[in-house]
DNA sequence: GCCAACGTTGGC
DNA sequence: GCCAACGTTGGC
């Protein structure tokens, strides 16, 4: 199983409105990405694998944890390409649990153990690795 | 609102 | 295939 990390402004759509629809029985297709190495992570998430969920610029927090429920599959919201293929892909997920204490990109920032988290290094891209240790050290710092 | 980082596009 | 121009993301 492998861990990742998924940005989202939450105007548009937050964690709150994934657990909403979680309770509901609904999963929430992880459409508009429009970023290859962003959709090439995707390509390789498999159903259960979990996921931190990022609150990008309003918040710049992590405040809670969801799982893959559905492997890639074509973007339903992409328009398709000069010949005709789609080139966008997305999974689904589900909402797992909130962070009792949402970690900030501050904090983040302020630990040396994270210094070569991908949130940080590459700060631009919305669907990133995490590795196990920093997946530990992250729920710590978020109260799990 | 500005700007740095970086991805994409298109001319050559 | 290179590179300048431009667009987008996201932190500050």
């Amino acid at each position: 199983m492998a861990y990742w990390l998924m940005k989202s402004e939450p105007d548009v759509f937050s964690f709150d409105d994934l657990v909403a629809k979680t309770g509901r029985g609904e999963v929430e297709e992880w459409h508009g990405v429009r970023n290859y190495t962003a959709r090439n992570n995707m390509r390789v998430m498999a159903v259960g694998d979990e996921a931190f969920f990022y609150h990008s610029n309003i918040g710049k927090e992590i405040v809670g944890i969801m799982k893959v429920v559905a492997s890639a599959h074509p973007d339903s919201t992409a328009e398709l390409n000069a010949k005709g293929e789609v080139v966008w892909e997305c999974v689904d997920v589900q909402s797992v649990k909130p962070f009792p204490r949402p970690v900030t990109l501050a904090e983040i920032k302020a630990t040396e153990a994270l210094a070569e988290f991908e949130l940080v290094k590459y700060s631009r891209l919305s669907v990133s690795k995490v590795s196990e240790a920093e997946w530990k050290m992250l729920c710590k710092m978020g109260g799990l």
